[in-house]
DNA sequence: TACTAATTATAAG
DNA sequence: TATTATAAATAGT
């Protein structure tokens, strides 16, 4: 309605009052110390180390779930590999494809469209068989701390540790134990959303999603 | 304090009593047509055809953009590939690096399939590294179960996993990381003998382990 | 780690 | 594609 209307007028006039005044606060205090707004980031490398050892956590994570909801919502094949500063490993992957399989089947694909942010489309027109059977409910971070993990148990040889190794290495199992509990935990979660669903839909029994493509919707 | 304390709840209440109100609301309209909420999504694929599609598509770029920020921001490197479920290919890498390059360095591993919830291997017996006959005569406990940790880490399917198991599981972490401190733990007191014999024989080797950053990230 | 204030992302239209 | 109400993510404490 047409108040409804005007309120609305009126909550954006505040936003952008509010923009302007502290633009003309801090434009009239005339001091350099810009504190930026909350919310709000310059697209640059942050230069204070904890600071950007902050982020870069906050992000990851929430970078890592994006990408696993793209997977699930969009039935999306998505593999993501984050190198963090300090050269820590994070890696996701939607099917049970391994990072390797997905990351080679773009060798293969010509570019066809490149745009300003390096992200790349092509087209791979004999590629198009996407079939996978989606099972992940769990969260991104969990499975790339555990995958962290398998990877430095992989590759080390504990009884050739040195000591910063072996501290490292305690930390990674120490995530690990963090990563199996939160999976855990999700797995609980799951099993009780199920089992909510079969007090309503006795018939549907899981998220099995193979050749369901024609059915109602 | 108490004050604050208060006005938080209340928020949280509000918050919550909009959803409440939202919902009788609708239920009182006695309308079938369930409209989901603006903005809030369950997590599960989409069914319909058209909606996973502009979806994908939306969310396809906000990731995108997210991955770019955070390699940005933080000085990560990031490597992200997503195949539509049209099979389209879209990709991006930080730097000036090829995908390839990239995951090149998390393929160490040979025969070896490391996803996000599979955690698997071929033949775990001839890359696992792990093996603890550092002290066969005096091998405690704990370092045979770090060995089960190893073998389970490598055969296992955690994402399969019943909820005992995945309990089993955790418990068998947790002895795992108790492991790893006793021998940590056995290594300090080898280190600090080292140490006294090292002072007439000086001869010590460096053990950097570049890129030791505190905590989590 | 938790909280709040703002900014962003995004589902529906 | 643009709009907008909502939900999410997140910068700064």
């Amino acid at each position: 309605m047409a108040e409804d209307v005007g309120r609305r007028r009126m909550q954006q006039q505040q936003q952008e009052d509010e923009r302007l005044k502290a633009a003309a606060a801090a434009v009239e205090e005339g001091v350099g110390k810009r504190k930026r707004k909350r919310g709000r980031v310059e697209l640059r490398r942050i230069e204070d180390r904890t600071s950007r050892q902050v982020r870069f956590s906050k992000r990851r994570s929430g970078l890592f779930k994006k990408a696993f909801e793209l997977s699930v919502l969009c039935d999306a094949e998505v593999a993501l590999v984050v190198f963090s500063p300090a050269g820590r490993l994070y890696e996701f992957v939607s099917s049970d494809t391994s990072v390797e399989q997905i990351f080679g089947r773009c060798k293969d694909i010509p570019d066809t469209v490149i745009d300003d942010l390096n992200i790349a489309a092509r087209d791979p027109r004999g590629y198009c068989n996407i079939q996978f059977d989606l099972n992940e409910q769990s969260a991104p971070e969990s499975v790339s701390e555990l995958n962290s993990f398998a990877q430095m148990a992989l590759e080390l040889d504990v009884k050739e540790m040195s000591m910063a190794e072996l501290t490292r290495f305690e930390e990674i199992v120490t995530e690990a134990l963090a990563a199996v509990k939160s999976i855990r935990i999700m797995k609980v979660a799951e099993l009780t959303q199920t089992e909510a669903r079969l007090k309503r839909d006795p018939q549907k029994k899981g998220d099995n999603w193979s050749g369901q493509e024609s059915g109602k919707e």
